[in-house]
DNA sequence: TCGCCACATGAAAGCGCTTCCTACGCCGTC
DNA sequence: GACGGCGTAGGAAGCGCTTTCATGTGGCGA
């Protein structure tokens, strides 16, 4: 609104790639040379250009510049939800890479919303590549993206497209073992495995793990926040054979089902061990602290980044298929330690 | 890669208006008309397009249209960081509100990169509007933006500039009330009150709290992490005369002073007096609970959302302030309940 | 001294869309 | 029966940029 904008002073609009060719000299053309150094331009006309670019505060029109040259200088990620640290500490890996290797970055997050597949196919029009994370969209709509490069995150490996993902098998087995060298008897899992590949990872990674004590845990449908958590594990722990151990989806349920445990006198990691994943923040401020699973979710959307861009890029044509390594964190609320 | 992309088959980029009017028998303004309603056009003929557009699966290319319309349809929106929840949630609310205003979400962390002016102004480009949160980039850097729009969040009111802010000073001053009525002499407030706008407010509004009953606190730097809350607190709890009350500028550094507190024996809430700022989930799991002040981030983000579309459509043209409420959380970190 | 070539540059053709302006039917009316 | 008006649709001109193609200039070898 004030006088700052445009230095010209009369100009109403932005200005144009022909204000500066006008200022200094030259064609248009000689301008967008000098700039993207395409071509070869003369040293004293390059500096002349660059001196009224900079006199004009010229700042090439996004929308003109993708047309023209089919790019857009931008990447996608599609998030199922945004809400948690998981989906936060992801996106700021993505973004910082995907900023460093020149190119803005757009997030759409499908949230349950009807709709969630037109917006993706909107999005993958406004972007060179984009990654999908989870369970957003079925692999129709993957598919039918044509030719903009996709990578997925947190998701099974599908033909033909890049994918990176944490190694939740493994870790699950070793969480299953430790737990049953802890003695547990009777186990429930809280989480939904149909509604996240990555949760049925868990579910089997933890089923084998106990399985090869003799020890067989049931699965208790569970949405992935506190409260419904807390429901969940007032439900299961107000049975007379409860379990005494409650292998949770993620940190969410497990420190609601804490509060749960915690409500009826039950003491955490003596009455009943209690474990999560994805390591947050609470879980080890919680006492007892959480014992949990941490993953690498910042490098997850580095990666994701990386990886994409090699597509976008051309400098790489066959799919690459990442697994990243996960820890147990071991801390009180699995059982005191031997 | 498959043929899946595109039903006509033989095609290779991607299907244009003029593909589309083709089929349908009629011109390429025609086919805009139908899609956008812009203007009447027969029922017949809109089926008839709108059935190409189908059988096609013509997506109108966003470069095309925005360099036409010169409209974007997204709006961006500028962190200092995007590293824990408080920024996590003001973008979900923002992305929630944008998606349900039509408009995709661009998203840039400054992250104390050099080049923020230049990456603020390069994201000017291509949205048709932003929010800037906090102390990203200088006053100047929003004012050159000149015809794009700008909300700014958490940051003192820009003469012209929309601003949506959560109301630090009232609950900062309720809060150092409420620590002087714990009988609390000492008081260190941890935080850097020059980094952020939000941060002196706070600083300000407890100095003034505690200041009514006759106490000075004082103030010490502090990075807003764990680790940063920990050191600075271990530092100032460790010396004779040690400070009986921290308040800290946000969770993460509070958690950290919990930490250190007990790391040197201390009973948070008997001891010495803990509080943080935002509410986070860990506040109210940590042991003992934090007392905290809890912001509306959600609506924070939906709100500006809000506010910069009715300056996109133009529907408004004067400044718009919000003040949001916060809320005092008294839990156990804080003293001991009369 | 003449001719050729490389280099630097401008003109112009799009990229895919929106929209103004014009043209064409068809209807109702005098 | 001829004319004006309205509803509908097409042509074409941009939007701001990149890039091809053609042109002009100077330098060099013969």
């Amino acid at each position: 609104m004030k006088a700052l904008p445009t230095p010209s002073g009369t100009e109403t609009g932005a200005v144009t790639i022909y204000d500066v060719a006008a200022r200094a000299g030259v064609g248009i053309a000689t301008v967008s040379r000098a700039m993207r150094g395409s071509a070869p331009v003369a040293e004293a006309t390059r500096a002349r250009v660059l001196a009224a670019v900079e006199e004009l505060g010229f700042r090439p029109s996004h929308a003109g510049t993708s047309l023209a040259a089919r790019t857009h200088a931008a990447n996608g990620i599609v998030f199922p939800d945004l809400s948690g640290p998981y989906f936060a500490e992801v996106l700021l890996g993505y973004e910082e890479a995907a900023s460093r290797l020149g190119r803005s970055v757009l997030v759409l997050a499908t949230h349950g919303r009807p709709d969630a597949d037109a917006a993706v196919r909107d999005l993958a029009g406004r972007v060179d590549g984009l990654v999908v994370l989870g369970r957003t969209v079925p692999d129709e709509t993957i598919a039918a993206l044509g030719d903009v490069p996709v990578v997925v995150v947190a998701r099974p490996v599908l033909a033909g497209v890049d994918s990176i993902r944490a190694d939740n098998l493994t870790a699950a087995r070793t969480l299953g073992e430790h737990l049953a060298g802890h003695g547990v008897r009777r186990v429930a899992f809280l989480g939904s495995p149909e509604e996240s590949p990555d949760v049925a990872e868990r579910w089997r990674g933890v089923r084998d793990g106990l399985g090869a004590h003799g020890i067989e845990p049931t699965v208790t449908p569970c949405l992935f926040d506190e409260d419904s958590g807390t429901r969940v594990a007032a439900g299961l722990l107000a049975v007379r054979h409860r379990p005494d151990a409650l292998v949770c989806a993620n940190d969410e349920i497990a420190l609601g089902a804490i509060v749960a445990a915690e409500e009826i006198g039950l003491r955490v990691g003596r009455d009943v061990a209690i474990t999560g994943w994805d390591d947050v923040m609470a879980a080890r401020h919680a006492r007892p602290a959480l014992t949990t699973v941490r993953q690498p979710m910042r490098a997850l959307g580095s990666l994701a980044a990386e990886v994409l861009d090699e597509r976008i890029t051309g400098d790489r044509t066959t799919p690459r298929h990442e697994l990243l390594t996960t820890d147990l964190v071991v801390r009180d609320s699995c059982g005191l330690h031997p």
